[in-house]
DNA sequence: TGGCAGGGGCCTG
DNA sequence: CAGGCCCCTGCC
């Protein structure tokens, strides 16, 4: 067991922040169970103190996924006094981490991730594991690029994959023959990644800045989905004036929003993208 | 009961 | 840029 006071750390808010599918409440209990890549820990809060259930040589990896060593505090502390509803989304979730996850786990979970809804895609990332990763005491791994790589398209089809089915297929033979080379994609730095995974059948804009925020880290990517665009057009549209907006084509307009009233946290907009999205999830209200 | 809209999008023409 | 896409769920 491993115990740690930490600020800014809510293992519900996390579990609810839509970056993760494999973060569970143990039923009966307050704890969670959190799965990454094949490793395993349960963890459990009261207030500031949060007890891992984990050895000392183990926690290193934990204390990176959940990023403990970054002061959030700093960055809801840095947003605009003028923008209160930044404020209240970051005040909602205050206990938000962004996590440092497995690269391929999420690659290949938001390329699930696209036209489903979160339960969803727990429940398919779930499949996934059960048919093809390797067993981790009581739960299991995520599969491997080769493990994966074993089922047919129809395999994944049945699954009820859908059209992602033949996206999952080419990205697995692609990680196995090397065309898809993690190891160098873990180098990159955002601009680089984001462009090297977009060139992969299946991922587009969203899907890389999906990757890159959850899966490497690089806090800057800001992805936009349609519960941001929503957030975009409803809170962010009508301050810089409609006229400047509507000269731009559809597709641009969030991104010219983004630039616009993001580009002050520099270097860490997918924070506040966190802040937002569980938000406006949450229903816009403060639920705590 | 059935029709419709939409889901943390992406590819093709 | 507009459709189409697999197929499920929520809603009327």
């Amino acid at each position: 067991m491993i115990e740690k006071e930490i600020k800014n750390f809510d293992l519900r808010q996390i579990a609810e922040s839509g970056q993760c599918f494999r973060m569970t409440e143990i039923p009966e209990t307050a704890a969670y169970r959190i799965v990454s890549g094949s490793r395993m820990v349960e963890a459990v809060q009261h207030g500031r103190r949060v007890l891992f259930d984990c050895s000392e040589d183990e926690f290193p990896y934990w204390e990176e996924y959940f990023d403990l060593k970054t002061d959030y505090g700093a960055y809801i502390a840095s947003i605009d006094e003028k923008d209160s509803y930044l404020r209240a989304a970051a005040e909602s979730g205050s206990g938000i981490r962004i996590l440092k996850q497995d690269v391929w786990e999420m690659i290949i979970t938001f390329v699930i991730s696209q036209q489903k809804t979160i339960p969803n895609i727990r429940a398919l990332v779930d499949a996934l594991c059960r048919n093809y990763g390797s067993r981790v005491g009581e739960c299991c791994a995520f599969p491997t690029p080769e493990q994966l790589n074993g089922a047919s398209l129809e395999e994944l089809q049945a699954l009820k994959l859908g059209y992602r089915a033949k996206y999952i297929k080419r990205i697995c033979g692609d990680a196995c023959s090397g065309a898809l080379d993690l190891k160098l994609l873990r180098q990159m730095n955002y601009p680089a990644a984001m462009a090297y995974l977009k060139g992969f059948y299946g991922i587009g804009e969203k899907v890389a800045a999906c990757v890159c925020l959850f899966g490497l880290h690089h806090v800057e990517a800001f992805p936009i989905d349609t519960w941001i665009r929503k957030i975009l057009m409803r809170e962010y549209a009508c301050r810089c004036g409609t006229a400047a907006l509507e000269r731009l084509p559809q597709a641009r307009r969030c991104e010219y929003l983004v630039g616009r009233y993001f580009a002050g946290y520099k270097g860490y907009a997918g924070v506040m993208q966190q802040y937002m999205f569980y938000y406006e999830r949450m229903g816009g209200t403060v639920t705590r």
